[in-house]
DNA sequence: GTTGGTGCAAAATATTTGCACCGCA
DNA sequence: TGCGGTGCAAATATTTTGCACCAAC
């Protein structure tokens, strides 16, 4: 068994736990998450999906991607002031993006030279959660300049 | 002079230096980021200044506050998946955001208990920014549950 | 007077919702 | 079979653009 198979089984055992019924379209539509190496916009899953569905409207892919986060299937690619985009992987990290490709990059927490920082000003409250993003060339469009 | 007073004469300088004309409307939008405690989204500061101008259009706002932002005169508040917003303060600073209340508040890099961290990894290219944002229950909210 | 700024309206984009029908469990 | 899921279309929200007019320099 390959690993998109795993996935897809996984994927099975997941649904069944939500109370999520499995239809042709949940399937493809994550399936497609799978896939995709970068973090895909709803249009682009859309896209990508209607290969298979060419019947598919956009807004059940809309309304999939929000239910698959609501159960913790995916996760928002939570990026400063660009689309909503979803991500496969639903483990913890912050992301890189490349001011000339535009490709955004994974970075996990054990990929940082120090742990996070929190603000230590006592007034603010209680802090209970830390996103970061970088950004920069990536190793691609270094080299290529 | 009053600290207001002082940063419509920065104002007043500023355009002059970018090359800007000074109009009523764009007076009077700076003069409402100066007030504004919080970060107002486009519809907030349109509403505020509307007080003043009845006459202004929601797109003059839109307009004002990017041509502001390409010379440096506001910062975008960039928070993650929300809409835009911006903020007088240009001095790099990151936000907090109350899960209750919803309220944004600043946190400067002198706030922090350690420096940022970077990620470690040759591979990525060359990191030359980081973003960050932190959510959890600011002190209002936790003094009240 | 010239150039840039504004107001208005319409377009473009992104997302949500109401509703009837269909198909999975 | 019943209920959740889907497709369609329309509504909503946000931002951008074309154009004619006006005002700051």
């Amino acid at each position: 068994m390959n690993d998109a198979e795993e996935m897809m089984a996984g994927f099975d055992r997941r649904c069944r736990e939500a109370g999520l019924k499995q239809t042709p379209q949940r399937r493809e539509i994550y399936r497609q998450m799978l896939h995709c190496e970068n973090h895909p916009s709803i249009e682009e899953v859309y896209r990508q999906v209607r290969c298979m569905l060419p019947h598919i409207s956009l807004d059940t892919v809309y309304r999939t991607l929000a239910t698959f986060e609501r159960h913790g299937i995916v996760s928002q690619a939570r990026l400063f002031g660009d689309r909503t985009r979803y991500d496969a992987r639903t483990a913890p990290h912050y992301h890189f993006i490349c001011r000339e490709c535009g490709r955004v990059i994974d970075v996990f927490p054990d990929d940082l030279d120090r742990p996070e920082p929190l603000p230590d000003n006592r007034e603010l409250g209680m802090v209970e959660s830390c996103h970061m993003e970088f950004r920069g060339l990536c190793r691609d469009c270094l080299d290529n300049s």
